[in-house]
DNA sequence: TTTGGCTGTTGATCTTCGTCAACGAAAACA
DNA sequence: TGTTTTCGTTGACGAAGATCAACAGCCAAA
C-alpha cells in the first residue's frame, strides 16, 4: 500500500508534516528506512468517547498518537473503572506480541493516531532492532510511569492525589509547548483533557471528592479555574509540597 | 572474568544446574552463546530484609531471580510506602538503560540473584537481539501486571483486595510447584513470602486492616491458617469471587 | 528462667471518603 | 426559542477503613 506510484521520496508526505515525526519511536529511523513503517501505516481519526477497540478484541493495530489524548482503562465485573495509561502526543498505544489487548482504550478528547498492523509492525521490529529497542526504552518508561502512579493509588490522601495530578498535568503541558518558544518561567496555564469523571477514575476516586478538592485548591489560592477544564496554577510551589515527594 | 582457564565448555557449571535456566529471559540464548553472559555473572546471597541497593544508589547491576522473593517499593517522604512489584525466581530486577533506579528493592525472603554489571548487560543485548527481544516481553507483561495491580489498588475493597492477592499468590505457587508432578486440582496450600506489614504495603491497607479480613476469611471457611503465614485455600472457587473478575 | 523484640490479632474510636440528593451552568438538540 | 442532556458543584449523612491501644505467641539473647 503506496501511497504514491512515483518514485520513493525521502519522506512519506504525511511524516514530513508530522508534529512527532521527532519524538515517537519511528525518530530512530533512518529517512531511507521510515518507509518500511510509512508503506504500512493508515492515519485515522477518533472522536471523544469514541472506543479504539472493545472488551476482548484482538489487538489488531499498534498506533502512535498524533494529536490528541487516549485513555487506557480496566473494568472490574460491575462498572467500577480505573484509568491505567493516559497517553500523548508521541506515545505508543497498543499491546505488541499479545494476541489480545489488555485493556480498554477510549479518545479522551478527538485523536489522530498513526496506525500500523500489529502483526506487519512487529515484523518491521524484527528487521530493525534499533526501533524495537526504543520501544523497549519506551516500554522501561510506561513501567516507571505506572510505578510512580500506583505509591499514588495506594497511600496518597484524596487531596493529594489532585494536587499531584494537576502538577503531572501542568509538567506535561509545559513540555509539549517548549516547541513555542515560550519561557517556562510562567504561570502554567493548560486545559485538562479530561472530564472530572476520568479524573476520578484515574485516581481512584469520586467525581464528588475530585471536585471538593478542586474548590479546596481554589479556596487556598493554590489555582484558579478559567472554566471547570481549564487551570492556571498560582502557586506550583504550594501544589508540589501538596502532592508529596514524587 | 572467565571462571576456568581451560576450554569454553558448552555450558558453565552454574548454569548447568540453574533452576532457572529454561524459565529466565537467558533461555533465550543458546549454548553457545550463553558464555557471554555467563563470563559477566556473579551469584549473590540477600538475607530476608536486606536492601539490594539504596535510595538513589546508582542502578548498577541488573539480576535474575534464581531462588526467593524480592520486593520492589517506592516511598513517601514521610514513610508511607507501597510496594509495586514482587519478584520471582526466572523474574528480572534492576533498571536497563538508566542510571538510577527508579524504585527501592529488597529481599523478602532469602534470596540468591544472579547478577550482571548493568553496562555489560546491556552491551551483551545489543549483541543478541533475541535476548533484547525477551527483556522486551518481559517487560511488557510486567507492565500489564502493573495495570491489574492498579485497578485493585484503585477500586477494590479491602476484602476483594486481600482475597484477590492470596488468589494470586497461591496461582503463583501452583505455578511454581508444577515442576514437581503434583495433581492440580488439589486444594492448594501454600506459604506467603510476605508478612503483614509486606502484604499491607502491597494493598495500600495497614496491617490491621488485613489482618481482619484474613480472620473474616478463616471464619467464612474459605481459607485455613497453618500458621500466620502459611495458607490453605478451601475453597478457591469462593475466593476467586470474592476477588472480583481479574 | 526472664527479658525484650517481632509478628499477628482484636477491640474501641475517629476520620476520610463514598453515597445520595439537589441544583446550576453550559452544551446539544429540536 | 425552549428542552434535554451533560458536566460540575455543594450539602447531609453513613460506612469503610485508619488510628490508637492492648495483648498473645514465638523466638533469641541474657
Amino acid at each position: 500500500m503506496v501511497t504514491s506510484p512515483e518514485l520513493a521520496p525521502v519522506f512519506d508526505r504525511r511524516c514530513e508534516t508530522c508534529p512527532v515525526r521527532h519524538h515517537a519511536i519511528c525518530s530512530v529511523l533512518e529517512n531511507q528506512h521510515c518507509h518500511d513503517l510509512s508503506d504500512i501505516m493508515v492515519h485515522k481519526h477518533f472522536q471523544r468517547g469514541q472506543a479504539l477497540w472493545g472488551e476482548e478484541d484482538d489487538a489488531e493495530f499498534i498506533a502512535i498518537v498524533v494529536t490528541g489524548t487516549v485513555k487506557l482503562f480496566k473494568m472490574l465485573s460491575d462498572g467500577r473503572q480505573q484509568i491505567v495509561g493516559l497517553l500523548f502526543p508521541s506515545d505508543c498505544v497498543g499491546r505488541a506480541f499479545s494476541e489480545t489487548q489488555q485493556t480498554f482504550a477510549e479518545a479522551a478528547t478527538d485523536t489522530e493516531l498513526c496506525c500500523f498492523p500489529r502483526r506487519q509492525f512487529e515484523q518491521v521490529l524484527k528487521q530493525h532492532p534499533d526501533l524495537e529497542h526504543a520501544l523497549l526504552e519506551k516500554t522501561l518508561n510506561d513501567l516507571d510511569n505506572a510505578r510512580n502512579w500506583m505509591i499514588g493509588l495506594g497511600r496518597k490522601t484524596a487531596g493529594e492525589k489532585v494536587a499531584s495530578f494537576l502538577s503531572e498535568m501542568a509538567r506535561k503541558s509545559e513540555l509539549t509547548k517548549c516547541n513555542q518558544h515560550r519561557p517556562p518561567a510562567n504561570v502554567p496555564i493548560f486545559m485538562l483533557p479530561l472530564t472530572r469523571v476520568d479524573i476520578a477514575d484515574c485516581l481512584g476516586l469520586t467525581i464528588e471528592t475530585v471536585s471538593r478538592n478542586f474548590t479546596k485548591l481554589r479556596a487556598d489560592g493554590v489555582i484558579k479555574s478559567v472554566d471547570a477544564r481549564t487551570i492556571e496554577v498560582c502557586d506550583p510551589e504550594a501544589l508540589a509540597r501538596l502532592a508529596e515527594a514524587e
